[in-house]
DNA sequence: GGATTATCCATTGACGCCCATGTCTTCCCA
DNA sequence: TGGGAAGACATGGGCGTCAATGGATAATCC
């Protein structure tokens, strides 16, 4: 799996391209290694619902997401009609050899993305956010898990024996 | 796992580098050994909720995080929540071969960073701060531990409202 | 054939690598 | 037991390389 963390502001140029942060290309690749070697080479992205914003990720994810929608055990209903939502309004965006990608029209608009993007790593994923946008939004998730004295919890995974719990 | 113990101050020079105290550069390498060969070298950096100051990690860890997040549970929870601000604010520190990180900006001003900074380990993970900030903090950890001596004997049960931060 | 998309090449500014210096501790031997 | 040498680690600075960006040319689709 890709580890995607970190924020990075890259610009749009007149053609449309947008460098993707070359931590989050290697990152992308390391994790291509163990997957199909002719696996597609380029991200996913496809409208956030909860944000006006852009989810991207790589192949192996949206192909989580498409088994999804065979495996009701795992999915709600709920969850199932989003998985479909997402597919439908999914886009391949190739990348070109400099690592760029090209944003489509309905994408831009969606999370009115002008001349700037900024990647936010997100662990499997990343999103993409109008920089403006994504201040008014993130400050208010800063300052909620502060509010709420949450601690570092690591999510406990069946057969991870790093005993480290929280803080203090 | 990584074993990172005691204190060491650093001077941050006019690039913006920093050492990586020695003992924990030792006890990361070997911590290294037994994950990917190719797993990214430095740290992994990100603020504090509780304090004004940093934490600072290896992959293995912060890959425990994304890990929580990587189900494609779309309603998240607040764990999930956090691991996400967490993500979102973390900042990959590559090392140079002198060992040698150089904290951004953003994470310098959180913890108020000027030219020293203070590396405290913590088991898996280390603290980041400013010296004098940890001397204030500290005296007040003292002082709190010492009103609370009593209670915090007390083994913790399941259910108990411990009325202590903590969990939530 | 015109427009759109993909590959190739050039520029530049940052940062990662290398080497030199400084300082402190430890070890060795008189 | 003290002085000096030697190593280890932190620190400082110069330079080459790489990533982001811009533009030109070649390929592809309608």
């Amino acid at each position: 799996m890709a580890l995607l963390v970190g924020r990075h502001v890259n610009r749009i140029d007149k053609k449309g391209r947008v460098s993707v942060p070359k931590p989050f290309r290697a990152a992308l690749a390391r994790s291509r290694q163990d997957q199909d070697a002719d696996a597609f080479n380029g991200l996913y992205a496809f409208p956030s619902f909860k944000y006006p914003a852009l989810e991207a990720c790589e192949e192996a994810f949206m192909t989580r997401l498409a088994q999804g929608l065979e495996d009701l055990d795992v999915f709600s209903d709920d969850q199932d009609d989003l998985a479909a939502v997402i597919l439908e309004n999914a886009r391949e965006l190739p990348m070109d050899p400099e690592g760029r990608i090209v944003l489509t029209n309905d994408l831009r608009d969606y999370a009115h993305i002008k001349s700037d993007v900024l990647f936010v790593g997100r662990g499997a994923r990343m999103m993409l956010w109008e920089p403006k946008a994504y201040d008014a939004q993130r400050g208010q998730a800063f300052e909620r898990a502060k509010a709420r004295g949450m601690t570092l919890k690591l999510p406990k995974r069946p057969g991870a024996s790093a005993g480290e719990g929280g803080d203090e």
